[in-house]
DNA sequence: ACTTGACCTAAAGTTAACTTTAGATGATAT
DNA sequence: ATATCATCTAAAGTTAACTTTAGGTCAAGT
């Protein structure tokens, strides 16, 4: 099954110029054309635009993804780098849920905070009340966080 | 307990002009300065620092968390902006969490992947594994994903 | 033959969040 | 008195990842 790039764009979610884009950079080192100058996509092309997306979201810059489909064309001498590449990703994208969890606990306390607020009609007794009546839920780090 | 900038700096791990930067921006609304004009931060100024690298990881522009902290000022009239603010980033970062954990998901086929490969020595046989053969611990989304 | 629609390229423009530069000021050390 | 240091402001520069613009090609429909 091969595919247009206006099909492409709709089922992946991005814009066409970030296709052509994409392409220029050499992220999509397969892709072909047909005799008329149009990007025709295969399955494998979509492939790679999903772990494109992934990569970003694990945190690299499109220049080191181009790296790594390099890595990918120069065949099986290149597989321990490719797998070291994943192992340090693997860090990165846990170290950034951690962050995230950090910050959800920075939220979850700012709801409870507003939500007593809202019912108080006012910050005033919120703001002022003593750690030990906070409940234990508000996360510890963050019962002292009165700033905004 | 008061503070300067290059001391602040140091603790939250900023640059010097990246904290001018959030001051002309408008977000250290309660930031004072000497008789000399340097800025003079107290523990409340960290604190709200703190709050902008959260909100920040939430996925908020500058431009949003400075209206928030306007609302800050503002009293408690705000307050349930303010709340509903917390509640939409709490969303925004539980699909981020989402997202990220999908990412993990296909970062640790991919190791398994080149592990095997790495093992093999070449990429031929895991590229063609059927995919009953494959461990179950392999995420089903990604058994198909070759492409690189 | 002509219009339309989907595609193309190259090049310039955009945006957010900084960073860098240049030049100035004030407090402290020699 | 002078040098050093930390700070200041205003303004220009940077970067990545697109997006927009301008002008052109090609195949299909009327």
């Amino acid at each position: 099954m091969e595919y247009s790039i206006s099909e492409v764009a709709e089922k992946m979610n991005v814009t066409i110029p970030t296709l052509r884009y994409y392409d220029k950079m050499g992220l999509l080192q397969n892709l072909k054309k047909n005799k008329s100058g149009n990007r025709v996509f295969t399955e494998e092309d979509i492939e790679t635009i999903r772990v494109i997306q992934y990569l970003k979201k694990s945190g690299m810059q499109l220049t080191e993804i181009k790296e790594f489909m390099n890595w990918c064309q120069q065949g099986d001498s290149t597989i321990e780098k490719r797998l070291n590449l994943f192992k340090k990703q693997k860090e990165n994208v846990l170290s950034e849920i951690a962050r995230l969890q950090e910050t959800l606990n920075l939220i979850e306390y700012k709801e409870w905070y507003y939500t007593k607020a809202l019912n108080d009609g006012t910050e005033q007794y919120v703001k002022n009340m003593p750690l030990e009546e906070m409940p234990k839920e508000v996360q510890e780090e963050f019962k002292k966080c009165h700033c905004c």
